[in-house]
DNA sequence: AACAACCTCAACCGCATCAGA
DNA sequence: GTCTGATGCGGTTGAGGTTGT
């Protein structure tokens, strides 16, 4: 591979950004946009990879972050999102608006996990490790589909008293609802 | 006041996937 | 079809703050 005239990692800022990167990083996120990353680390003379300014504005720059304080209705939201989806924060994220993947991933890893665990109200098969890595999605897919097989009244069937109320989304937005039913369809496709 | 345990949060790392050449 | 760089995602770590003893 061709060598390239970019900042070794050691050239690199790492740990915390300071308000001035911060200023810096947006000010080039308002010209070039949220997308082209490269160009943003390069651009906005910042001594930092692409990576790592994505992810200051993904968890942390972004407008409309919600920071803190996660409601009763989020964390239930959570809980069902997560035993529905597994790991994949960035779509239960997805679900809540202001969220983020990061927040939530570390909410889930701390609390929610502890908590339950402590219940029990995990679907038998479904934990939170083997919900986990990219490398086991297909394994992920295969117990979405388990649950979810025929839709979602089956669903329903499959699963104990205790976690059929997981699963009932009938208190939540119609936006939340639509989304269910989507990926609903999704996996049984 | 001092220390330990607990908790929160930001950030980095490695891997997978995607898109363009 | 293959290669390479860019992007996105989830796992993990460590610093710093808070609370309890």
């Amino acid at each position: 591979m061709k060598e390239k005239q970019r900042p070794s990692k050691r050239e690199l800022n790492r740990g915390p950004w300071t308000a001035e990167e911060d200023r810096k990083l947006a000010k080039a996120v308002d010209i070039h946009g949220a997308k082209q990353w490269t160009t943003i680390a390069a651009k906005a003379g910042l001594a930092r990879c692409a990576k790592s300014c994505r992810l200051r504005w993904m968890n942390y720059l972004r407008p409309n972050i919600k920071r803190g304080n996660i409601s009763d209705q989020e964390e239930d939201l959570i809980i069902r999102l997560h035993k529905l989806l597994g790991n994949r924060w960035s779509l239960i994220a997805g679900r809540l608006p202001g969220r983020t993947d990061n927040e939530i991933k570390n909410y889930w890893n701390y609390h929610l996990s502890k908590k339950i665990l402590d219940k029990g109200v995990l679907v038998a098969g479904i934990s939170t490790k083997d919900m986990g890595s990219k490398s086991d999605q297909q394994t992920v897919e295969e117990k979405t589909q388990s649950v979810t097989s025929s839709g979602a009244e089956d669903s329903k069937a499959k699963v104990d008293d205790d976690d059929a109320d997981f699963f009932d989304f009938s208190n939540e937005s119609p936006s939340t609802l639509e989304w269910v039913t989507k990926f609903l369809e999704f996996s049984n496709s």
